[in-house]
RNA sequence: GGCCCCGUGGUGUAGCGGUCUAACAUGCCACCCUGUCACGGUGGAGAUCGGGGGUUCGAAUCCCCCCGGGGUCGCCA
């Protein structure tokens, strides 16, 4: 080793040490005489003096230093002099007096601070990606993840897992999200696929006996992203046999409780586990992921809304739509401006448009609302009785302002949930330090794609219908509630799994009423089928988000902060500017041949 | 594919029709400085304002198209 400590590691305790250490020049103060050096590794600074008087030959060296050269000093640990010391610095009270030193290697100016926190144009820093994990807070973010993962990995051993790795390179199933398709050489137009998760590879695992089973799985699926949504991403992929739902949900609520009190011991986290059906999910926060950190709950208003004169409402409930709302306490007084930018992200949605009812200015009582005091475009369209069944319906008090949306359920939950979590930034309404965990359950089995008529499975086409609800896959699919669990943790879902069909018959059952062909199944599931066909135990499980989880423990705001060399939103890689053109030779040998696009 | 936001010295911002020959901070370079720690001081270099077209007597500034980046809807079994 070219060093004997750590710059971040040296303390008081190695007073009178002699170290060498070696790292990065974080910050040169040369004065004249004297230079201080800020030695960075990757634990952390330490002071480096360099003095003309005992060592010129060192200060000539660190005269030439520069911001980012690797250097390698050695020296005596000192305290410093009484009234040096730097509070601000975890190794502030000591300093290197360096009597040797040496460059090991020079650097050009950073295109960017690394010694300091700045927003930076997210393209630049993912160009110069190996520049930006220097920085504290990327350093501090893959520790993090490290932590998270190792936490894992050591629990679920404890626990009898075992971590088996699956095929990168497997088959393409077409339904679901779109592969990532890698051609074969060795069989001519033929294609592998990267897996989406390992599900079918977990659930043969289990026919084969391993009985508890997890991997830190690497997945890919071809879709666009999003602050949450990176092409390739990790999962903790889950699967055992022999349980039922309480024994995977118990497991779950226990590894991430155990887990944020590790990492993040200083936190908060609400236990036990909030529970939450899907239907009361919807009805509450209209989103299957709501951030329970905060209130703003949804109510429906269809029914007072269908008494009123105004027109929108009423074609809107003939139509089969709903009209609900929510209530922001002490925004009566929102400016026009203010109403307008609520009202663009409701559009911007898909909804016609936003109706805001202020509930005048001050505080008070409902019932002591005039008609005066209501401050609304549409107001003239309510009586005060409206209003105040609708202020009473979402618990407002007067200083309130009513955000109501009419029009089709889907497009209404989306925009309200949208607003709650909007009003919910701009109020701080979301304590950064909760975690608010919950398990979302009873998903209907199915729902129906409304352009295809197709029925299509909430998670996937392996999870178990509940066992009385089987007769209703003939009769009455949309009633079938299927044995899937979700957990959502502060408005995102970082987890989900199922009790999974253990039986080929079932399974084919299911297939049937996807609208599969018998060749489909078998072409595309018939080695699943057969499995099962020899002894498949009874087996669940739950694939978790990684990058999520860890992005919501570093209180980052995209997933690309906790993922070393993230893809952007255009799925390229900056820092080695992939994907790129391939030879011609290269695509020969794969027996391809690009098209020409229009 | 749709919608929204952003693009000005290396970096981060200001400027939003004329005095912009583009400002500020920081970084960079040189010199001075022996206890600083975001060291300090003096001086200097560094941007045809993402690209193209248009409007105008005049465009960083207004309009259109394109490119790049971010957010989001669709998509994500």
């Amino acid at each position: 080793m070219l060093k004997t400590h750590s710059c971040g590691d040296l303390s008081k305790k190695d007073v009178g040490a002699e170290v060498t250490l070696a790292g990065w020049v974080d910050r040169r103060r040369d004065h004249g005489g004297l230079i201080f050096i800020d030695l960075r590794d990757r634990e952390g600074l330490v002071q480096a003096v360099f003095n003309p008087d005992s060592s010129p030959d060192c200060h000539e060296i660190a005269s030439r230093m520069r911001s980012e050269y690797v250097i390698k000093v050695s020296g005596e640990v000192a305290l410093r002099p009484k009234g040096t010391e730097n509070p601000k610095l975890p190794t502030g009270d000591i300093e290197v007096i360096v009597h040797s030193a040496e460059i090991l290697n020079t650097s050009k100016t950073p295109p960017f601070y690394i010694n300091e926190e700045v927003e930076l144009e997210e393209s630049l820093r993912l160009k110069y990606r190996y520049l930006d994990l220097r920085r504290a807070r990327m350093r501090k973010n893959l520790l993090l993840r490290h932590r998270v993962i190792k936490f894992i990995r050591d629990f679920l051993d404890d626990k009898g897992f075992i971590e088996v790795e699956t095929p990168i390179l497997i088959k393409s199933t077409p339904e679901g999200a779109r592969d990532y398709l890698v051609p074969s050489r060795v069989h001519a137009g033929k294609f592998y696929a990267l897996p989406q998760s390992p599900q079918q590879l977990k659930q043969l695992l289990m026919v084969a006996g391993v009985e508890k089973y997890f991997q830190i799985a690497r997945c890919f699926r071809d879709e666009d992203t999003r602050a949450d949504r990176q092409p390739e991403f990790t999962q903790l992929d889950l699967e055992m046999s022999f349980v039922e739902e309480e024994d995977i949900l118990g497991l779950m609520e226990e590894l991430f409780t155990a887990m944020v009190e590790t990492v993040r011991p200083e936190s908060k986290i609400i236990k036990p586990f909030s529970r939450l059906s899907y239907a009361e999910a919807m009805e509450r926060y209209g989103t299957d992921k709501p951030d329970l950190r905060f209130g703003l709950e949804l109510k429906d208003l269809t029914d007072i809304a269908a008494q009123t004169e105004f027109a929108i409402f009423r074609s809107a409930i003939d139509q089969g739509g709903k009209v609900r709302g929510i209530c922001i306490p002490g925004c009566g007084g929102y400016s026009r401006r203010q109403l307008d930018e609520l009202n663009k992200l409701v559009q911007g949605l898909g909804a016609g448009g936003l109706v805001t009812i202020a509930l005048g200015a001050g505080g008070g009582k409902l019932d002591a609302l005039t008609i005066e005091e209501v401050k609304s475009v549409v107001a003239k369209f309510f009586t005060i009785d409206q209003v105040k069944q609708m202020g009473q319906r979402l618990e407002a008090e007067k200083g309130d302002l009513l955000l109501i949306v009419a029009g089709k359920p889907e497009i209404v939950d989306i925009c309200l949930s949208e607003l709650r979590q909007e009003m919910a930034k701009r109020l701080e309404l979301a304590d950064p330090n909760t975690f608010a965990f919950s398990f979302i359950i009873d998903f209907p089995l199915l729902s129906k794609n409304e352009e295809t008529g197709l029925w299509e499975p909430m998670h996937h086409p392996f999870t178990a219908p509940r066992e009385e609800d089987i007769p209703l896959l003939d009769s009455a699919p949309e009633k079938v509630r299927g044995r899937h669990y979700d957990l959502v943790c502060n408005g995102y879902e970082i987890a989900g799994g199922s009790i999974r069909i253990h039986t080929s018959g079932l399974q084919r059952k299911l297939f049937k009423l996807l609208g599969y062909s018998d060749e489909q199944v078998e072409e595309r599931f018939g080695h699943l089928l057969k499995a099962f066909d020899y002894g498949a135990p009874p087996h669940g499980g739950i694939a978790a988000g990684i990058d999520r989880v860890v992005m919501l423990l570093a209180g980052e705001e995209t997933i690309r902060e906790v993922i070393a060399f993230p893809k952007n939103q255009n799925a390229a890689d900056l820092t080695f500017d992939a994907p790129s053109p391939v030879s011609e030779e290269q695509l020969a040998e794969l027996h391809l041949r690009l098209r020409e696009e229009r």
